[in-house]
DNA sequence: AGGATTAAAAGAAACGTTTTCAAAATTAAG
DNA sequence: CTTAATTTTGAAAACGTTTCTTTTAATCCT
């Protein structure tokens, strides 16, 4: 392990001094001679310098860094969402600092406070198991703009959401359709904004059509396939001749439950997610759900969020994406 | 937005001198009156006062990060094997920086380079696209221990893996028990070491058990669903009455191809897969397959690596985890 | 030729810490 | 009381950059 290689060793090598290297290497190469450049760059392969971040951060006071924060890397539309945020920074040259809270309140608050500590010039926050004052006090003492997914924003946050509302109406409606008025719902117990959308979009176009959905057909449990799988019990116990899953993780954990019932899909009973993670079409029978764009929210998110950072002071920014039904095999016709 | 508080401003607020502060502030407390260290404690608090991550790693020469880089974020072995990372890393005081590379040479590269620009302590090298030598080249000239997941190491190197070769023999004999001499396998175009060696510990078997497997038998595909899906047609081709899939994710696509081929698992044809994602659990019929303690290699390597980080000139460690074959329904016995 | 421009390079301050070393203040000892 | 020992504090250097300002060298113009 050899010594590391500073601006200076490198100057010197060159007989030129510390601010000229420094001045080639950042673009400022017009100010001097051919000569001079080409012998620095030369210099700099040779030597293998790169400069050291943190004297280059100190100084510039940005370390290019984004904080990310979600509930949970297993959740395959987070890790969707990730990679939409990893594309988009890659291409600004930012680097995302991924953080999963893993649910856990504490998680979460170290988190928060190791992004503040490293300085991280701006957050993007889907995970939502503390209070959004509480996020915005923090972040906002220290000067960091962050953007909420799936939350209900401080009001004069960024935002990026996809059309929830929207969303459980089509869902709901696309049921109806299908001759089913008798459902259940699988939702997590304290639901974020996000969920809580489209559980109102649901219910509400059930009740638009004079077939309401009683509260106890409403089902709660955790956001995973564990969870699904938990409640599917309690969900079958409602007799529903089809069930909605908020999110097709829990979907997935209630294929796995009503086949162990000995009930087919969707022969004896219809579900529905939404998400529309990959999975949804490698389950049999494919899932009926709704698409929601999460490569592109991530894009949407970084950038907004990069946008924020270099212009403090812009107009709040909101971006809505749409959302679509895509219709598979889990649902049937009924009547 | 607040100005940044710094020492200097706490030091002067305390009247007292930035070193009091300093030490007070690390854990040297015990060599001022108690009532200074009162007073400057206090005011950390009421001034909000978070020492500069960039200025303080500059000066430490450390800032504990650990540059993680795995091939994808969306596979759930690697998801799991991250949260393994994160557990140790977190009790450890270290953050990882994750990136994923996506499979792309010029992505790996181009992050590789991110964790040396980023001075991370330390590296995870879980993703494999670029030659070891390459890897060993660039790190060690910067400095920087890494331990690699899954790949020969290049003589010297610390290493964690999994008992690959018995895994593959593990599934082999299983196999031959349940009656299949006729099997096809699943693999990938360049397959890394483990991958390797999976496949080399069930071929032996095979070919031990006086039933070797031809060439032809072995197909090549991506390491995704998509890709199990993609390969499917090829591998029914060969007729095989049980498939190996290298990997769960390859499985399940070949779960959709087969079901799309009209065929039923395990009546028409069997399959097992390698590393025991929570989603094995969850498909139909559940999946049997070799159990990778994917969490546990996770703390391994985050261990490992730290200790290697705080002690260059400790011996080489190695550490091989026990896999073990977990027996669910996608296989038929025949005969 | 000699002042005025312009091009090329260097000097020095600043960023916010930690840490070494020495000085000042306090306490104990004789 | 003085001196020694001990506790507490402070000044300043160092970490490796960037950037503002200044100096030096080269070129131009009449």
């Amino acid at each position: 392990m050899t010594k590391k290689v500073t601006i200076t060793d490198l100057a010197a090598r060159a007989n030129v001094s510390v601010t000229t290297v420094s001045q080639i290497l950042n673009g400022k190469a017009a100010r001097f001679s051919s000569k001079t450049v080409a012998k620095v760059k030369q210099l700099q392969k040779d030597m293998g310098y790169v400069p050291d971040f943190n004297a280059q951060s100190l100084i510039r006071k940005s370390g290019r860094t984004i904080g990310v924060l979600i509930p949970n890397i297993n959740n395959p539309f987070f890790s969707r969402f990730l990679r939409g945020i990893e594309a988009e920074a890659i291409k600004q040259n930012y680097v995302p600092l991924i953080f999963g809270s893993d649910n856990s309140q504490e998680r979460e608050t170290h988190y928060l406070f190791e992004s503040v500590r490293r300085a991280a010039d701006g957050m993007i926050i889907a995970s939502a198991v503390s209070d959004v004052n509480y996020i915005d006090n923090i972040l906002n003492q220290n000067g960091i703009p962050y953007i909420l997914i799936d939350q209900a924003p401080v009001a004069k946050g960024d935002r990026v959401d996809a059309n929830n509302l929207k969303g459980g109406e089509m869902l709901a409606n696309y049921l109806i359709k299908k001759g089913h008025t008798n459902v259940a719902v699988v939702c997590s117990e304290k639901p974020t904004l996000n969920l809580q959308q489209r559980l109102e979009g649901f219910v509400e176009a059930f009740k638009k059509n004079g077939t309401p959905i009683p509260d106890e057909r409403i089902i709660t449990t955790q956001l995973t396939k564990q969870g699904g799988y938990d409640a599917t019990p309690a969900a079958l116990a409602t007799k529903p001749n089809a069930i909605f899953a908020i999110n097709d993780e829990i979907a997935i954990g209630l294929y796995r439950g009503i086949e162990e019932a000995g009930l087919k899909i969707p022969e004896d009973i219809s579900v529905v997610g939404y998400d529309d993670i990959d999975l949804s079409e490698y389950i049999y029978p494919k899932l009926t759900t709704i698409h929601q764009p999460a490569f592109e929210m991530g894009t949407n998110a970084a950038q907004m969020i990069i946008k924020r950072i270099e212009n403090q002071n812009q107009p709040i920014q909101r971006i809505s994406l749409p959302v679509s039904l895509v219709e598979r095999n889990s649902v049937n016709q009924i009547d």
